[in-house]
DNA sequence: AGCATATTCAACCGTTAGGTTGAATGATGT
DNA sequence: ACATCATTCAACCTAACGGTTGAATATGCT
C-alpha cells in the first residue's frame, strides 16, 4: 500500500517537464530556491510550489541555512519508478519469445 | 522539441496508476476495451478516456475487428522515460565520485 | 532601528484531469 | 427488422495543477 502510493507520488512529481529540469539541476548539487528558480520563465512563487511538489514525493530535501534554503536531490525514490518501467519491458518481451514459439512451431 | 514534447506525453500518461495498471494488463498481450475496463471500480468511459490518453502518448495503439476494438502495448516510448532516469542516477553517482575525492584530497 | 533579501503563505484564476450519466454510433445474432 | 453488445461522444461536475499577485515572515547588513 505504501509502496504504491510512493510510487503514485513519484511518478506525479516526475509528470511536469520544470520539475524534471530542477531535478536535473540538483543532480550537479545543492542549489537554492532562487538559484533553482532563476532560468525559468515564471515567478518564484510557482517553482517554490514546484519544489513543494518534489519534498512531498520525497525526492528534494531542504537544508535551512539562515534565510536560504538549500536544496538536494535525493534520488531513491527514482528507483522504484526504474524499476516499474524495467518490468513492464521485461514482461513484454516475454511476450515477444513467447510469440516467437508459437510462430516456430507453426512452422512445423 | 519534438523528443521532449514526447517524454511530456509519457511521463503524463504514467503519472497516473490506473493507466499503469492498463499498460501492465497490456504486456500480456492484446485485450479488447471492456476487458481491461473489468476489474476497475469505475465507468467504462472512464477507462475509454484513459485509454485515449495512452494512445495520445503512443503508448498503446488500437486494431478494429468489428465493433471490438483491441489495444496493444507499444513500448518504445518508455525507453526514453528510463533513459531519463538513468540519467539523473548517472549525473547523481558522477556527483558523489567527485565528492569523494574531494573528501580525500581534504585528507592529504 | 531600519532596510533589503530569501522564502513562504494566501487568495485568486484559467485549464485540465478524472470521474459521472445519458445518448449516439456501429457491428452481431436471431 | 430488431434487440443486443462494444465503444465512443457530449455535457457536466469537482478537484487538482500550474500559474499569478500581494502580503507575511524571518534572516542579514549597515
Amino acid at each position: 500500500m505504501l509502496a504504491v502510493a510512493a510510487l503514485d507520488a513519484t511518478m506525479l512529481a516526475l509528470a511536469d517537464p520544470t520539475r524534471r529540469a530542477i531535478l536535473s539541476r540538483l543532480t550537479t548539487g545543492e542549489a537554492r530556491v532562487t538559484e533553482i528558480a532563476a532560468p525559468f520563465a515564471m515567478s518564484l512563487n510557482a517553482v517554490s510550489k514546484h519544489i513543494r511538489m518534489l519534498e512531498r514525493a520525497d525526492l528534494v530535501s531542504r537544508r535551512r541555512a539562515g534565510r536560504e534554503h538549500y536544496l538536494s536531490l535525493n534520488p531513491r525514490p527514482l528507483d522504484a519508478a526504474a524499476d516499474w518501467i524495467e518490468q513492464q519491458r521485461t514482461f513484454w518481451n516475454h511476450r515477444l519469445d513467447a510469440l516467437e514459439r508459437a510462430l516456430a512451431e507453426d512452422q512445423d
